[in-house]
DNA sequence: GGTATCTTGTTCAACTTTCAACTAAATGGT
DNA sequence: ACCATTTAGTTGAAAGTTGAACAAGATACC
């Protein structure tokens, strides 16, 4: 853990990838949280609907739900009780494993995800993918696709190291 | 506003590229998030300290420091108020305009970020910047480059439309 | 100078997220 | 069968964020 080296300061390309990166981002992100707004949405309540919406019998595990939608059980339960309370989702015992809960989707929460996603999908295009060249795609998902995967080898060597 | 076509939906490539950005930016913010947990540091506290520090005098008007560190107003307020009482910064009055406040960074603040810096650094480094080839630093720059620019057009554009 | 409007920054209340504690059921070893 | 450990999921309190409302000072126009 102990810094003995002066750090690597960032050169200015270095930099100005990782500003322009991180500021678009953040912009980006409201953009699409903003457009989303109509819709009572926001983008991660955006992504459990349609994380269910796409599982078979529109039931998932609470556990699994929370893995592929990247967030935290204890997150995934609190959004979960607000969603159920608008009437989109709904929580069954797991018969299999006791311990456990369904999230199932409803057919009004189908119905607001369907509602939903043919305007997100248009502002995700307007304010990113429509502004690539193909080219540009295929480097953005080259990059980040290899960042992803460099940070799970992190994460388990970080996990394994004492 | 009406949607009168279907929606364009995402081709595979542009859901690939969509996919892994949002994915891997979600698991690189958290990345460095944790990363910055030492230093008693989120990410977005330490964009703040990191312009004050940059700042003529290692002070700015509290709107102007809002608005480099990408915060609302509000926001910068309450995180002000957590940041005076560890004594990292302290507010001034400003005469020139007596509705306003100087942030100013303190000594014991100066040191905070100086501290946590390196390791900043480091972690954006091995988490994104040395994954990358010049080649794609330069791609990753010119996407959000391009990407941040358009969307401030958007912005323009639809501030004005009524 | 008077007054309408805009700007600065804070505050309060509602809401969201985090973190640690907890219940209960499953698993695994002996 | 027993007990320790792990896993599923919830809960409650604390911390963080948002957005509207607000006070007070600046600006602009007549």
């Amino acid at each position: 853990m102990a810094k003995k080296s002066s750090p690597r300061w960032l050169n200015p390309r270095e930099m100005k990838a990782w500003r322009s990166y991180i500021i678009a981002s953040r912009r980006l992100l409201e953009a699409l949280d903003a457009d989303l707004d109509g819709h009572d949405l926001t983008m991660a309540d955006y992504e459990v609907m349609a994380q269910l919406s796409d599982a078979p019998g529109r039931r998932m595990r609470m556990s699994e739900l929370a893995e592929l939608a990247m967030l935290s059980k204890s997150r995934l339960s609190h959004r979960m009780k607000v969603m159920e309370k608008a009437g989109w989702v709904r929580r069954e015992e797991c018969v299999e494993d006791r311990r456990g809960y369904w999230a199932v989707m409803t057919d009004k929460g189908l119905k607001a995800i369907v509602a939903a996603a043919p305007s997100h999908v248009e502002s995700v295009r307007k304010r990113l993918i429509d502004q690539l060249s193909v080219k540009e795609q295929e480097a953005l998902a080259g990059i980040f696709g290899h960042v992803t995967e460099e940070l799970r080898k992190q994460f388990v060597e970080e996990s394994s190291e004492k």
